[in-house]
DNA sequence: ACCGGAAGTCAACACTTGTGGGCCAACGGG
DNA sequence: CCCGTTGGCCCACAAGTGTTGACTTCCGGT
């Protein structure tokens, strides 16, 4: 109800999160924006929506815990802001049977390079940003947390199902097959390290996991 | 530091938690004890550690907050007891190769009688029991939480892949995959509820998921 | 040089949390 | 029948939380 926050635009440009529209009328405080984005992510992955306090998010951020309400509104203004993300998905033109100079998928051949492509693809997200972790903890937690992990999944996973997909019906069940084997990859090796799972190479898990993608994403089934 | 907690025995014999070493003195309080571990069990799997208040979870036993200090130190006493849990993983005569009168995965035929069947039984643990999801909640977010479920996959689930595996020396990694994909599927369906992966059937996801988990235990690779 | 507004600081609020101490009631063996 | 033990409740404390409002400082345009 109270209308003190701002427009609340973040405008780093920064690996994973946000896309690009750009063009924002460049405020003097976008610095501490920013800072305060990037100490609400850090803090949000390394300890979830409760234990992540606002007073801890804006000394990491070096100001005052009320510059945090003045930006944001609210705490859930807050971690809305910071949960923004772009998977960038692989575009339609997938690596699926290109030349592919590299050495990937090494000891498997015919895992599928779909399979394989995304399952590299995410391990980067996983490893280059704190923000999954961030999401991955506080959706378990929180509903608008599981809420927003709803809408990445609904809007970034399932379109690249379909492409993939032989029938376009059975994409969202894929889509959620492929979902539940990465994030649960996700959750053993980043989340609770279990630690074979930890010790597993990038290239172990991306030839173990590789074809079990492949297969939810284009294997002719119901 | 304080020894405030008395011994600190559940006893009740229902669904999943704990063993049954039984043959206690059995105390006048157990009822209440049972009651409170009950309610700690409904509301860590509903709100996570920090947001499962000792308050809330006393008033849903119908007792005193105090008391749960009494019986159980502190609170992370109270989530010990309550994470004690037993998987009753299927012994080692598995039903691998037997006769199999059931229609078990019906429609698939070659998925791997071993998958199929840790696969159900996850999916009977998870939907009989709030454990596993007080579990994953806490242990997402909660440093002794996390510490829990290694143990449990440590202590429960490698074993059942050794027996399993070709190589012995494989069998962590074996399990730390199978773990990654039940999890995985757990947090999808059930915690982050995806619509796709909650409408899936019962049989779908066993169709599904069996010849993965079969593969990650069996499939001669590293 | 002035001034309006933005950026930032400070101190306080209302509330909830885990936790502990003191007190009362019921029980059951001697 | 009595009294120690046990089960239980009430109240309080100290710490920490999100959140707010008033105050100061700084900047850029006119």
């Amino acid at each position: 109800m109270s209308d003190t926050a701002q427009s609340s635009r973040p405008g780093e440009r920064a690996g994973v999160e946000a896309g690009a529209p750009a063009e924002k009328p460049a405020r003097r405080s976008d610095a501490t924006r920013a800072a305060i984005l990037a100490a609400a992510r850090e803090r949000f992955a390394a300890s979830g929506y409760e234990r992540a306090t606002i007073r801890a998010i804006a000394q990491d951020a070096g100001i005052d815990p009320s510059m945090v309400m003045r930006y944001y509104g609210n705490k859930e203004g807050l971690f809305a802001a910071a949960a923004e993300i772009d998977l960038r998905m692989p575009d339609v033109s997938w690596p699926d049977e290109r030349e592919s100079a590299l050495p990937v998928g090494s000891g498997h051949g015919a895992g599928g390079q779909a399979g394989l492509a995304l399952v590299e693809h995410f391990l980067d997200l996983w490893e280059n940003s704190e923000i999954l972790t961030a999401l991955l903890r506080v959706g378990v937690t929180n509903a608008s947390g599981a809420e927003r992990m709803r809408e990445i999944f609904e809007q970034q996973l399932i379109p690249v199902a379909v492409k993939h997909s032989p029938d376009p019906q059975s994409a969202p069940r894929r889509a959620a097959l492929v979902a539940s084997q990465i994030l649960g990859m996700a959750l053993a090796r980043y989340v609770l390290r279990f630690p074979p799972a930890v010790e597993m190479s990038r290239q172990e898990v991306i030839d173990w996991l590789g074809p079990t993608v492949h297969r939810y994403l284009t294997s002719p089934d119901a």
